[in-house]
DNA sequence: GTCTATACGCAGATAGAC
DNA sequence: GTCTATCTGCGTATAGAC
């Protein structure tokens, strides 16, 4: 049992202190969050967990560009889909960019000031991933107003403007309020779709 | 001189304090800053700061209810004036959010993790002030809404789309950056009305 | 690879002189 | 009302046995 233990749970365990270290740092910051209550809502000693990260930081790190790849991963399928129209796929895209903050939310680091927990190099590697997605909505809402689907002035401050108020919605978003987070995204959706000055509105959300 | 100083700088060390202590807690965040660190920057002893405030989540508290009062009394007097037009009163308010939170950035407490380190009777006192200033935003553009001026179909959504928005620019804005904030206020606030499906909009910055 | 035990420093907060 | 000196606990991190 001991020797199953050892080669199967090694990164199980790696991947089971992200997970409540996340949740911990989410609900009590990084700084009020101790190695010692990780390693025990994990149920190791905390020389264990040093075993398995250098240091605090680097399990802040770790979980940061986890969240990040994964969060990439999924919207840039979306907005470099040219099959699809820049509507089609901001519409998709403020699904996916609602539902994923959502489910993993204690995994957001950043655009949250837990992110100074981290140190340049550390905040570097996670932001790289934030501006690859950042410039592949530019690039989707840049083609929308080419083809006149869209109609900005301003194509840079458009996106920040549109990605903010996105990432609000986590911040006062509980799934016991009096809306779904389907209801969310579709008046979210409407709303995107005014700051873009998309032409034909039909739901106004 | 001994006499002068304590007469005098009473109550101008307690706003010192606050004011030091506030550019700490944004730089380091709260629990990375020390009592030490504090009474350092001021200029005075460890007790001395103890002497004005009962310990350090209570330098946090007088921060953010201080603000948030300015807040409130500045934008409230706007959104209250019934002799301008709702979209008038839009308008001015996006330009009073912005300038304010921009010129006070460090005291900004509420909306943010920081406020976390606050306990809850201490969070409500803060949370108090921007319900006030949220119902108020709110209540205009309800007028809005009743006049025609704009068209909404779910007002508290809206309410919080916009003002997600607006708060979004305090975390990446900055005086050396390619755009004014007059710029920046020009444009959020044609994004703005575009959410608020304001009918005429000439400029759409 | 996990544990127990522990080094070491810095944190928040207080005592008591002036 | 401000100081110096200090208490006490908890933080990160490591040593060394198994």
């Amino acid at each position: 049992m001991a020797r199953k233990r050892s080669l199967d749970e090694g990164p199980v365990l790696r991947g089971k202190i992200m997970e409540r270290a996340g949740v911990l740092f989410y609900e009590r910051g990084f700084a009020a969050t101790s190695i010692r209550d990780i390693a025990d809502a994990v149920g190791i000693s905390s020389s264990t967990l040093y075993h398995h990260f250098t240091n605090k930081q680097e399990v802040l790190h770790a979980i940061a560009v986890n969240f990040m790849r994964d969060f990439v991963a999924e919207t840039t399928v979306v907005l470099r889909d040219t099959s699809r129209t820049p509507t089609e796929r901001i519409r998709e895209t403020v699904r996916l960019h609602l539902t994923i903050s959502e489910d993993r939310r204690p995994e957001l680091v950043v655009g949250n000031p837990i992110r100074y927990a981290l140190d340049q190099a550390q905040r570097r590697d996670a932001i790289r991933l934030q501006t690859e997605y950042h410039d592949a909505v530019l690039d989707v809402i840049s083609q929308g107003n080419a083809a006149k689907e869209f109609d900005i002035a301003d194509i840079p401050l458009t996106t920040m403007a549109l990605l903010d108020m996105l990432n609000g919605v986590r911040e006062w978003f509980r799934r016991s309020g009096p809306l779904s987070l389907d209801q969310i995204i579709d008046r979210y959706t409407a709303f995107s779709l005014r700051i873009l000055g998309a032409s034909p509105a039909p739901s106004t959300g």
